[in-house]
RNA sequence: GUGGUUGUAGCUCAGUUGGUUAGAGCGCCUGAUUGUGGUUCAGGAGGUCGUCGGUUCGAGACCGAUCUUCCACCCCA
């Protein structure tokens, strides 16, 4: 055998199946969009540098594709800046083009690029696959697509409610029962570094706060420290680690940590006014969760802050997430137009759905009847009678070839293909067809209005 | 980007302290069965042992590099 070809680490191949199950999650996905009355737009999968770097850190820069200009890249490069061997320097100066990182900000990019055609409050849906340069783990890869929706040019709460229930939609749809909303809010966040002398170090502090769950109340204290946060200020958390009860509960405690913080107080009302909505609304299935410690996520939030938990039962990490960003388009100068988003992340829901076997049987709209062949006179009758099942909506094939009744009947077994139908010189004497049901076994002798009532 | 881990037939995996011609199960192909798949039986094909280099009389096994897999960090869907 010759060397095997390969694909890059973090990309995958997908097989007739694994397409067919991922067409049902995205057309559920977009169903429900349609329905909450978003449009689909779609943007480049690359995008000028400077349009991403610079957007999602330095980590997140780190962690964008950058696309080598094309041509004689390197003449144009002085010896001297070649010879510094400076990533940071050379990398702008020999690659113009990065490939697109999330949908968020190429979609703030068409906001301020097509203001002026645009309706507002416009509501969008995107989905298509976004790229990052990262390590591949479990439900990480590095090819990977995102399904977003995003409201822009409302600073109304009702846009968050019904963020909610569109969570509680989709995944209902896709039977998907029990996953957690998280929700929490930025200025309740920024609130907390206010109250504890941090506000500087924001950034640090819920990067650090955030791994709660995962490395324990004593470990984020130590991370907090060695970020410069006071010992005095830590201090000051001891509430927050020992927050818990339901909704209103942390409401009321949180309310007396922020009474001195304006902005803190703000995000409490603005978590208060979402969270009565969702109780008089009521979810399907879906449970709705106040994650003090949720922190994840962009930047560039400003409100609301979502994320998404699978069920207990399978361990995977955030199957979606969102928030409210109040100037996203400002950093590409359109000022004043609030945004809010929220994006489900495709392949790990299907890497949910398959663990808990939750994809039905139907996924695959595979063909239902099989002609066999027999020969160059058979096979044009059998094409007459398929042309006319196809006319009817009925997926129907001719093997191609005059090949062994058991290799053609092989094949109908190995594709799950339900039906054969076998027309040798008697069928086309008698004006018949020999319909066999592969499951069953049996078959019968039908004539051609039964034999469309039957495969219909 | 840091640390660890994995790689032998299409798939899942054996392969002894380094020693003839590298095995099994499943799958695949052919036949038993020239108009009947799944079950059964008989036979057969298929490997540069991830890749490159090194140690050795001799490497699937030992060493190094590289690619890949999975995991933990960083970060994130």
């Amino acid at each position: 055998m010759t060397q095997k070809p390969s694909i890059p680490k973090g990309t995958r191949d997908f097989n007739p199946e694994e397409v067919a199950k991922r067409q049902y999650i995205i057309s559920t996905i977009k169903q429900q969009f349609e329905r909450f009355g978003f449009q689909p737009i779609e943007t480049p999968s690359f995008e000028n540098s400077e349009t991403l770097m610079g957007k999602y850190g330095d980590e997140g820069d780190r962690l964008i594709f950058k696309i080598l200009n094309s041509g004689d890249y390197l003449s144009k490069v002085e010896n001297e800046i070649l010879s510094q061997k400076s990533e940071a320097i050379l990398t702008p100066l020999i690659s113009e083009k990065a490939l697109r990182y999330d949908l968020t900000v190429p979609f703030a990019r068409y906001v301020v690029q097509h203001q002026n055609e645009i309706d507002f409050p416009f509501k969008r849906y995107q989905i298509q696959a976004v790229w990052r340069a990262d390590r591949p783990q479990k439900g990480r890869f590095r090819e990977f697509y995102q399904c977003d929706a995003d409201v822009v040019g409302s600073d109304s709460l009702w846009q968050e409610v019904e963020f909610i229930q569109l969570y509680d939609s989709v995944f209902t749809a896709l039977q998907l029962e029990g996953v957690t909303i998280k929700i929490n809010n930025r200025k309740i966040l920024s609130g907390i570094a206010e109250v504890i002398g941090a506000h500087d170090k924001l950034i640090d502090f819920t990067v650090a706060l955030d791994k709660l769950d995962k490395i324990g109340e004593d470990k984020v204290k130590e991370e907090m420290l060695v970020k410069g946060i006071s010992a005095d200020g830590i201090e000051k958390l001891q509430p927050l680690f020992s927050l818990s009860g339901d909704f209103d509960t942390q409401i009321q405690l949180l309310k007396a940590m922020l009474s001195t913080s304006v902005d803190g107080l703000k995000g409490i009302t603005e978590l208060e006014f979402i969270s009565k909505a969702i109780q008089s609304l009521n979810l399907k299935t879906a449970n709705l969760e106040l994650d003090v410690t949720l922190a994840r996520g962009l930047n560039y939030y400003t409100g609301a802050i979502f994320e998404v938990a699978a069920p207990k039962s399978v361990s995977m990490g955030s199957i979606g997430g969102g928030g409210r960003y109040d100037d996203l388009t400002g950093i590409f100068g359109l000022n004043d137009i609030s945004g809010v988003g929220i994006s489900f992340g495709l392949d790990r829901i299907y890497l949910v759905l398959e663990a808990l076997n939750l994809f039905p049987d139907t996924v695959t709209n595979a063909t239902r009847v099989l002609f066999i062949n027999f020969g160059e006179k058979e096979a044009l009758h059998c094409l007459k009678i398929i042309q006319k099942l196809r006319q009817q909506n009925i997926n129907a094939e001719l093997y191609p070839d005059d090949a062994k009744m058991k290799k053609q009947m092989n094949y109908a077994n190995k594709r799950n293909i339900p039906y054969v139908v076998l027309v040798g010189e008697a069928e086309i004497n008698a004006n018949s067809f020999t319909l066999k049901n592969m499951i069953s076994g049996t078959q019968d002798s039908l004539s051609e209005s039964d034999l469309i009532k039957v495969l219909q």
